[in-house]
DNA sequence: TTGTACGCGTTATCAT
DNA sequence: ATGATAACGCGTACAA
């Protein structure tokens, strides 16, 4: 089923048709039943080949993350994923991992796609050194790029985000004024908002005259691994004498780690040590004392990301930057 | 840049361009490399709409879930991604969550997209009532139509999936042989893999004239309120009089309501009461003690898929189902 | 309000 | 081996 045929078989012209379909009021009642009944009848749909020829548009956003089944990213896609149907959108998924390389050369390929815009999902796409962020600014030549979690400025690219840095700065304060005096930082990331946890504990540490003392965990293809390689973390630095009695966690999953570490080593929480984790994710929940957490307002962020899409594709201005603050969920592990 | 430009630069025609785009050998090693020069020089990309509308596939197939965000569909949107990627396919993601207004609804968007084949995510597409899948068997009629998890007898339908029905069968009598007798059964979906895990329990049950005692958790948009109400039916339980040993879960979600109820009754796990899990995600091994959880062979699944798509698109035959068994992994809850 | 005709960038079928 | 040209299905000036 072609326009063609539709128009034959309505008996009108295909620009009627043509019309019927982008509702233009050109159209006169009686016609457009007319066209409409006979669309319905063949049930025909559209071909989106040819409509995006014509228009060079396909109504669709490409959306990068490094690894859908991440909790946190997954829920991100999920959440873009549903807001941009709801505005008309689709999305074609890729997963690119954490090299730049693919990162770059997926990029591409989801621009030879013809998408409208791409997201990057979590801050892992931007890094500290500038070269590493240049393929950002190619893409922006051309189309919107929309960031969550980073921040990146060029013309062209906007971003969303939470304010990690004051989220772990407040929460390590937290734990300070409440008489906790060896806190460790444990992170498994570099990123652009990975480092400004970072700052943010170190900041507090140092405004306080603590010694701060940051592990960083590699980050493993299975979470589990990553979990344990947490706990045997904690246990090394504690044989080793360094002293603990709370923990801050760039992540959920390392928060478990520490929890797992506690456990083994027979301390109870959060009495002998407190621990914070980071996404307030289901993870949280679902241990056993549950997780202090900081909420980065991950579905805030998608909204807002996609209304803020919605008006660059129609032409209008956003702010290049939007940022929401982060939310200290106190549970059983503080 | 249009294979016009292209052709035009390099002195050739765009038959002869397009050739080369196409890997023809029918172009002399010169004129090749003479035209791959000026694409790389301008770096050409064909346009996919252009490509599309003549060859009537775009080399991408869509992705129907329920909930990308959900910790097992996550992890499959992600293989399948990867490796249809892998295979020089592009994915187009589409949740629908659990109504079947809505999985009709953008099985028909995304076919209207183009997609060579559809991809159902999870067994919830199959339901008890013939009619409801139904739209199964309009798709197939057109596209290949790929499930993963679920099984559905009909021309031009592929499956792929893990015996659901043996492995908790085993899981049961596992416990069972271990001296369990009270064994309760928890579980979230009615959907094809769903009443299988329920009649493996049941069978279990029965062949060892053992009271069968289920309950039924009803989904929840976050995964934590689901793990709370498990807690609380199985407090509700024992409150009324149930006695319980052991908790068989469709789900490792389930599983740690099922730990949380345990902690917060004071029993010790695995002395007092044993729990098994399903899926051996990572929530089993993030828990401590670890869960025990059937494996149910996603990446495998997965890979198989794939597999099987590519050569069904190539115009290969292959069977129409396959099946792979679980693996009870055995942990600290049992 | 409606219709005609052309362009969008490819692929594929012919000739040559 | 290469080139000319007709599809592919739609949107849209422009004409009526």
């Amino acid at each position: 089923m072609t326009i063609y045929d539709i128009s034959q078989k309505a008996g009108v012209s295909i620009a009627t048709v043509s019309r019927v379909l982008n509702g233009s009021d050109k159209v006169s009642a009686k016609t457009r039943k007319k066209v409409l009944d006979v669309m319905e009848r063949y049930s025909y749909t559209p071909n989106a080949f040819a409509r995006g020829l014509g228009l060079n548009t396909s109504h669709t956003v490409g959306i990068l993350c490094a690894d859908s089944s991440d909790l946190y990213l997954a829920k991100a896609v999920y959440y873009l994923e549903q807001m941009l149907r709801d505005k008309g959108y689709d999305c074609i998924l890729c997963c690119c991992g954490y090299n730049l390389e693919n990162k770059i050369k997926y990029s591409n390929l989801l621009l030879s796609k013809k998408v409208d815009s791409i997201v990057f999902v979590g801050s892992n796409f931007v890094e500290a050194n500038e070269e590493s962020n240049s393929y950002i600014r190619d893409i922006a030549c051309t189309h919107p790029v929309m960031i969550l979690n980073a921040d990146y400025a060029a013309p062209n690219v906007y971003s969303c985000l939470c304010d990690d840095y004051h989220a772990v700065l407040e929460a390590t304060e937290e734990l300070i004024s409440s008489g906790r005096k060896n806190i460790i930082y444990i992170y498994n990331s570099t990123s652009y908002s990975g480092s400004k946890k970072l700052t943010g504990y170190m900041d507090a540490m140092n405004t306080h005259g603590l010694t701060a003392v940051t592990e960083f965990i590699d980050r493993r293809y299975e979470v589990s691994d990553e979990i344990l390689d947490t706990a045997k973390t904690l246990e090394g630095l504690c044989s080793s004498g360094t002293k603990v009695d709370a923990v801050v966690c760039a992540d959920d999953q390392l928060a478990l780690g520490a929890v797992k570490f506690a456990r083994r080593a027979g301390l109870s929480i959060p009495q002998d040590i407190a621990i914070i984790g980071y996404n307030n994710s289901m993870l949280a929940v679902s241990n056993e004392p549950e997780l202090t957490s900081v909420d980065n307002r991950l579905e805030l962020l998608c909204k807002q990301l996609v209304n803020n899409l919605i008006e660059i594709l129609s032409g209008a201005e956003i702010p290049r930057k939007t940022i929401y603050s982060g939310l200290l969920v106190k549970r059983g592990t503080t």
